[in-house]
DNA sequence: GATAATAATTGACATAAGTCATGTCTTTTT
DNA sequence: AAAAAGACATGACTTATGTCAATTATTATC
């Protein structure tokens, strides 16, 4: 590859219209002409390692972000410095909204591993509400989106027992794996267990536990962090998506 | 009072400009202009009766509603049928934001008691966003608020031991007392007690045996939901807001 | 390629908080 | 005014999970 094409490669400009992810992301549903105006405002993708913060709690919020690849995880930091994870975000998933209510972040975004994310900064994004009804229709339903996945990972930890937890974070797992068409029964965890007991507020312990306990029963196989999905229908039984036995 | 001033009642106009709530309410810290553009959109307050049900969990979400006066409720409900308590909402907050993803509402909002609230119809709304920009940026900040807030209430769940639930609550809710110019260290609290564990996510005994246990300390004073906080200062060091023992 | 550091598992034990049961005090109904 | 229903409190007991500690992989470092 010659120097020239090297450079080059810096000043391509992010296309939404020819991005394999625009089904999951921010351009789901809106018309090819706006998405062709949304890939103006959007930034080359940006790379960042392993553990390395996006932003911070407290940080000015210049932009939306969406995963392009890797994985990102949000958490939100109490008072006392105790953090708890609020979101795993895969290719295609949004984040930052944290940031609308006042222009500063509440909480903190870190890369699970080596991660590129698209930037949408925020005041372009806003010019670009002004001409495209579309958009700003496209931005309440993304916001609408996190409020119920919160709500959901609220009723999660006020009502579930730890096993639930898990089958539901496993099954939501599986679920994001088949909108991406991968394989929805065998996947790789980008998580520590650590940070999976964080999120399912428990400790790593019974994280543990219970992946040894569902693989005792027939539900699941671990090694390690790969994960084969064998009893898809207990699991749903077990959160009560399903009635079957 | 005459028949025909009965009768006017229920065609005058909401007034944002003058509503004594508009510093807490959708109103707070837009132009003037954009204010009396606003309550041209707002329906006339309608009275719901204690523990009626504003909307459901899979109703078509037509509107943003604002307390004005009283305390609705709203709830996430699980597949299985168990509810978790998401946020009460007081007199100037906004409620239904959880409809905005896909039209539909995700959560249940019920009075807890004799309540008025505004409603803000989508549509409406939408056609003034294009005009104003002003309000487009507070339909954001407003999204923000909500998701900062729920991700408060997971850190609450997922982090918290039970003693700390109950005392973020009480610190919250005299919060909002003193926004509201009403005093900060007695109130009535005016859910049930079984209301507060759902939303804390505990069992009613606890709460009680908490509120006991407070009083016993000398933290507050309980009187059934008459509430008198003696000792703000150690309710803040419990929660770890202050450093001070 | 050995050594250290990190991540995950497993067992023994402790405990915070839940469940069950009973009783009191309000509030509503008749 | 009595009775019934609902809300709240309190004690006894249970249990799901957390904590602590030791062990075994895995991955990173020199």
């Amino acid at each position: 590859m010659s120097l020239l094409k090297a450079f080059d490669i810096n000043h391509l400009k992010v296309s939404c219209t020819k991005c394999n992810l625009r089904e999951l992301c921010f351009p789901h549903g809106m018309a090819e002409d706006d998405m062709s105006n949304l890939e103006s405002v959007v930034d080359q993708p940006k790379p960042i390692h392993k553990n390395e913060y996006l932003y911070r709690d407290g940080d000015e919020a210049k932009a939306l972000y969406a995963v392009r690849s890797g994985c990102v995880k949000t958490m939100a930091e109490s008072s006392n410095g105790e953090e708890q994870i609020v979101g795993f975000h895969m290719p295609g998933e949004l984040f930052g909204l944290d940031g609308f209510a006042e222009g500063v972040h509440t909480c903190n975004a870190v890369a699970l591993e080596t991660s590129s994310v698209c930037e949408l900064p925020l005041n372009k994004l806003e010019m670009l509400c002004h001409e495209l009804p579309g958009l700003q229709k496209q931005m309440r339903r993304i916001m609408g989106k996190e409020v119920s996945s919160d709500h959901r990972l609220l009723l999660l930890l006020g009502k579930m027992t730890s096993e639930e937890r898990l089958a539901s974070f496993l099954l939501s797992f599986s679920r994001r794996m088949q909108e991406r068409h991968w394989k929805e029964d065998e996947f790789n965890l980008m998580m520590p267990r650590q940070d999976i007991a964080n999120y399912l507020g428990m400790a790593v312990e019974t994280v543990s536990r219970l992946f040894a306990s569902f693989q005792n029963d027939g539900l699941i196989k671990v090694d390690r962090r790969h994960i084969t999905i064998l009893d898809m229908n207990q699991l749903k039984v077990m959160v009560g998506e399903c009635e079957n036995s």
